[in-house]
DNA sequence: CTGAAAGCGCTTACAG
DNA sequence: CTGAAAGCGCTTACAG
């Protein structure tokens, strides 16, 4: 493809740079650099000479050199599973602002629950120098970041711990979440109770699934294997797999959906059906209150998991040093009215 | 605050470099370049050597060095309103999948429909010498762009237009789909219809007005200044509009809404009371199709707007030049109910 | 208060 | 097939 056949193509050598700035102002390179960051000891006259040489030729200072230089990028890295999923939005936003906080600028990525795909994110930022990563894991094996993490990359992560290696991680309690959510359905008198989960290799899926079993044996009932189905959240997968539970001669009178994407799902699927059926949810999501009936959920405060995580990331780059360690954050059950329905 | 006090502070320093590489190998730091980027050229067993010596070493190319000798990137800058909001969930993602095919990481920012904030942000992703920006304006005014722009940052705006200058936009036809949503109320027999829109400084809400007053304009319809409602998002101002338009001896007996979050404050207001109001939102929401009544609603497709803008600025960054457009992407009216309830 | 020199870690352009 | 030199645009460490 030659390059030669289009119109102006855009160079970086086209911008001024401190050299011309020095030039034009008659000053030294070190001038417009005291200029430039504000440092003191320069004459009022000669910033006002480099102001006006810096307007006239529009300069603004590259700050990939800088950064070359200064070791530090002022940047981090976030990498999730879904940018488009809503529980991730507001982590995302509270990431940020912590970052803006300090100065920092967010990259982004979705692993789409790739653990390949993952890697090579997380890989790509740190070889821009990423000061740290906060990562919500889609791999179980993150041995490939330690040259990175001993490097010097903070790193954190969030929503779902790593997998074989040691590092700082906010969690919700999955387990008790879940464990009082199906607790909540005993207590309104179910016995027959199905758990609709995530893929298997997803690290709050088992844990959720450990809260439905503790919450079923403490009241001494037997789960039948029928009624636990983990996998994708594609909705076909999940509708399929409440169905079968809600068929045959002892269907499950109450479902426990261990997060938001498949409680959504199997709301759907409810909707069409003349029996009630009990419904808790894992996560809150937004007009749950306002369905008929109000879906009752085990809400997380995705926001604080995500300020959680950065002050710890930052607190780590300011040169805190402590073993790295785990941080559970509670859920909250909030009462709405599908999970006080009585069996049918 | 003394740097000494803490414990092993991380050097970049620390990390091995093409040099150190190339001194284990016993060869040039050329030929190291050429086996990281994979060149031609070099034996099988100097390819070997190099290789072992990156395994030893722990070798990651700094990308930081590449970009400043490069001059591109490889990222882009996104800038958004609020990384929280739903609507911009999709469209961040569908950016993010083109940046991936085309090899590109994105640097991601909230403006917080804050002007300052916008300019800030944009500047700072400039000086970081991305290759290219996709922003959605909260600034009425971007001629503090135009000195990048000439520099060669490749720039999109998308779901508003810049103000005062010239370049690509792809926006919905905001115009359009509401005088087709208030056509609609006024088919279901409604001649008393309040607007709540957003804040009148943004492009959408100002458009969407157009539209409502268009469609009143075309049946014939008097618009009682009473009916119409713009400010900021909040649920109390909305809520506040809702109920004043809701009041009175001649109440509107249809809302239309101007966005997602105006639409979900208002089914929340008219959840509350017996006599039923009709409702069509602009921007398609989760569980609209499950509420009661069922939402009827304007549907942008943000992942849409999203890719378009995406494909526009890679287009724009492989060197095809032509003048600054604007992209109009249609609407499509989705009937649910709520639209076609009757006036009370 | 000011500036010349060296260097951050790569790639480019060239020579062998 | 291989490598030494120069340079990308800044900051650092020093000297005046």
């Amino acid at each position: 493809m030659a390059d030669t056949s289009r119109a102006p193509r855009r160079r970086y050598g086209t911008r001024p740079t401190m050299k011309d700035v020095a030039a034009r102002a008659g000053v030294g390179l070190k001038t417009v650099s005291r200029v430039v960051n504000g440092e003191p000891g320069v004459t009022d006259d000669t910033v006002r000479r480099v102001r006006d040489a810096i307007d006239a030729l529009g300069f603004r200072r590259n700050d990939s050199a800088r950064v070359l230089r200064k070791g530090r990028t002022a940047s981090i890295g976030l990498v999730l599973e879904d940018l488009a999923d809503p529980f991730y939005g507001p982590l995302s936003r509270a990431v940020e602002e912590t970052a803006r906080a300090h100065g920092a600028l967010l990259i982004h990525g979705s692993s789409a629950e790739d653990p390949e795909r993952e890697r090579e994110l997380v890989l790509a930022l740190c070889a821009r120098r990423v000061d740290g990563l906060i990562v919500v894991p889609a791999s179980d094996d993150h041995r490939y970041l330690e040259p990175e993490i001993a490097a010097g990359v903070a790193t954190v992560f969030v929503d779902r711990p790593p997998g074989r290696i040691e590092a700082d991680v906010v969690l919700s309690d999955s387990f008790t979440g879940a464990r009082e959510g199906v607790a909540h359905l005993i207590a309104h008198g179910h016995r027959r109770i199905g758990f609709i989960g995530d893929l298997p290799r997803i690290h709050t899926a088992t844990e959720r699934l450990r809260g439905y079993r503790a919450a079923m044996a403490a009241a001494g009932l037997e789960t039948d294997e029928g009624w636990v189905s983990l996998g994708s959240t594609d909705p076909g997968r999940v509708r399929a797999a409440a169905r079968s539970m809600l068929a045959g001669p002892a269907p499950v009178t109450a479902l426990f959906t261990a997060n938001n994407r498949v409680t959504v799902t199997v709301v759907r699927e409810l909707g069409g059906r003349t029996r009630p059926v009990a419904l808790v949810g894992f996560d809150d999501f937004e007009l749950a209150d306002l369905l008929d009936p109000a879906v009752t959920v085990i809400a997380q405060d995705a926001a604080r998991l995500g300020r959680t995580a950065a002050d710890r990331l930052f607190r780590r780059l300011d040169g805190v040093n402590t073993a790295p360690g785990t941080t559970r954050l509670p859920t909250r059950l909030i009462a709405r009215g599908s999970g006080e329905l009585p069996p049918a």
